[in-house]
DNA sequence: CTGAAAGCGCTTACAG
DNA sequence: CTGAAAGCGCTTACAG
């Protein structure tokens, strides 16, 4: 690595104090170091009750169990010593882990740190964990990944990788574990999904364009294997229709990923072919990018020569050059609804919960990448 | 929330045949669903041993224990069976869990996605995972989310958010917990780290400004409270000098955080203070994002009117409006060398490792934000 | 209302 | 080289 390593061997640095201070603090004042953790036996031995009498008192959902009497004797001794659960033991016993696993292409893609956010959080309401994997696109990761996860002991997956026909995601939920999918989703109606109503925001991208007068639209559209790449180009295509506009076949151009290469390649292509196009609407953000590239290539300016719009308004869509006219979803809110979902999958005895497919809310954010044509 | 649900109860919906066929593949063909995983007992029947046998046979670090016989019984077995060991009946019984907490201020800002990448793949590497929290700035998170990440058993910590003073880091490491900090560090020197060398990466900055012709350089920095606010103003004054430059006092304007908005505002302050600057080097690249809106409100154009350089290169500088020059390190190298040092100081019976600070190489890459003075 | 017992699925001294 | 036993730290039927 290129890194540079200082090694100094310095047995007892002056920040030793701070560190005794510390200990100091801690509640086993004998051993310095790995402080062994408090368990419920030492707590019950406090209490002078037994262990059993401990876990009820201190589990919410059996308290009532224990006399009012005891329960205070418990939850004295529980917070003297700082008593906390060991999820561990807890897991191995009741077969919960309180953790999903979370698996999406790449967190490096701008599209996931907004909704791990809300996945997150939400999680963190219900003293859940996330244990979050990455397929890379490699199709053949999901099950690799979910074969540790599950090796964990996660009580529910959420899963952003769905492709239109996934046998993998039906072998997932076939397997007993819970799946909800978000983002995108598999034709299999039996496994809930959240995305974003992607039809009615393509739609509202061809009504602005149409408003300000274009007529020759294109669709640098995203691969047709995962649902947004679908819909999406069937929004387009209803959009168009609803504008009285023409589709040639010239005008659809897809890429074989949601990439800015992709963008760039396809775009280049379409306007090499279809020099009358004055606006495109991209598949998503990233491609809208690649789009940017493929006109300055071909001498071409956003928005005077030709607009643009993406899908997603990911983080800096506001700071590109042109500012980058969206559609816009709640990626946060797209998170924790999909947690929602999965809890109530998780709590209801019902193995096999109603199918529900929640489609979050578009909003077009006109920017500065779209203006009317020339 | 604004989304709008289709609750559709389709008992069984189309999908099912495919359903079915996936869990045919299982090894349980009995049951459906919440196939029961397979047990290292269960894997002992089998091959006709004791479950102990199995266990050695499995764990690399104990398989020479077993006849070359047993083993290949025991392995086709597992294999036949499907077996995966459960990690959290082996992480109670060893008191390892394999995972390690990791500490960030949020992945929805852009420095972190790659670092969280780069820790996340060494791990997978060395089949460990992580659990990952957010402090969200707020210090006082960090001691609740370690309690959280501690009941859950994890084996070493990974913190990107250390303050220069920083008892709860301190308590941390006396906890017994290993640590080791990213990004930033604390003073406590018994605490390794993984940084940039920001100081160099500031030095170099000036350089290239000097080179330019720029001697009216100003500092929009970042809070110091944190190594890298200290560390970058250090650099940025060294790198003056080495210049040949003067540094009035007025020519540093500091952030109470690392932030656009911070940027943006310390930034104004210094424009109306000081017109004559020319130049201005920014605590990281989200402080000279609120550089160019202050310039931009002043009606000044960067970098026609006054240059700027950012901190990190995060994702998307090079899409700026200009394009951001900026100093970059390897954010994800970064990520993978914490975890390398944390791997050594879990596997080390050494309860007190020599002292590491690991400093990344800086590079400057120069985009279009920066340029002659006029 | 509380206790005693069993057991979740592993690993690891301890025998043999 | 392999087995039998104990135990990691909990929870939860089962008695009383």
């Amino acid at each position: 690595m290129h890194g540079t390593a200082n090694d100094c061997k310095v047995a007892f640095p002056r920040a030793r104090p701070a560190i005794a201070d510390a200990a100091r603090d801690m509640t086993d004042p004998v051993t310095t170091k790995v402080l062994a953790a408090v368990t419920l036996r030492q707590v019950a031995d406090h209490a002078g009750v037994h262990p059993a009498t401990v876990s009820r008192a201190l589990n919410p959902e059996t308290r009532q169990m224990v006399s009012a009497d005891t329960l205070q004797r418990v939850l004295a001794s529980a917070r003297e010593l700082n008593y906390r659960t060991n999820t561990i033991a807890r897991s191995l016993r009741t077969q919960r882990s309180h953790t999903v696993g979370v698996v999406i292409p790449d967190i490096t893609n701008p599209l996931f740190p907004k909704m791990v956010r809300g996945i997150d959080d939400a999680l963190e309401k219900v003293q859940y964990a996330s244990l979050v994997a990455y397929t890379d696109g490699r199709d053949e990761r999901l099950m690799d990944r979910f074969e540790v996860l599950r090796q964990r002991g996660v009580d529910g997956l959420i899963v952003a990788t769905a492709r239109h026909t996934d046998r993998a995601l039906d072998s997932l939920e076939a397997s007993g574990v819970p799946v909800v999918q978000i983002n995108r989703r598999s034709q299999n109606r039996a496994i809930p999904s959240v995305t974003a109503d992607d039809r009615t925001g393509l739609q509202q991208a061809i009504e602005h364009l149409a408003a300000l007068g274009h007529r020759h639209i294109a669709h640098v559209g995203a691969p047709q294997n995962h649902s947004t790449g679908r819909t999406r180009l069937a929004g387009f295509r209803a959009g168009m229709r609803h504008a009285g506009l023409d589709v040639p076949a010239a005008h659809i151009h897809l890429g074989r990923a949601v990439t800015m290469e992709e963008g760039e390649r396809v775009c280049a292509a379409l306007l090499s072919e279809c020099p009358e196009i004055t606006a495109i609407v991209a598949g998503n953000d990233l491609m809208a990018l690649g789009c940017y590239d493929a006109l300055r290539a071909a001498g071409l300016r956003c928005p005077d020569d030709v607009s643009v719009i993406g899908f997603n308004d990911m983080t800096f869509a506001d700071r590109f050059d042109p500012p980058l006219t969206t559609i816009r979803f709640d990626h946060y809110g797209m998170g924790s609804a999909a947690v929602d979902v999965l809890m109530r999958r998780l709590r209801s005895a019902n193995p096999v919960p109603a199918t529900v497919r929640l489609e979050l809310e578009t909003r077009l954010v006109v920017r500065a990448s779209t203006a009317p044509p020339r």
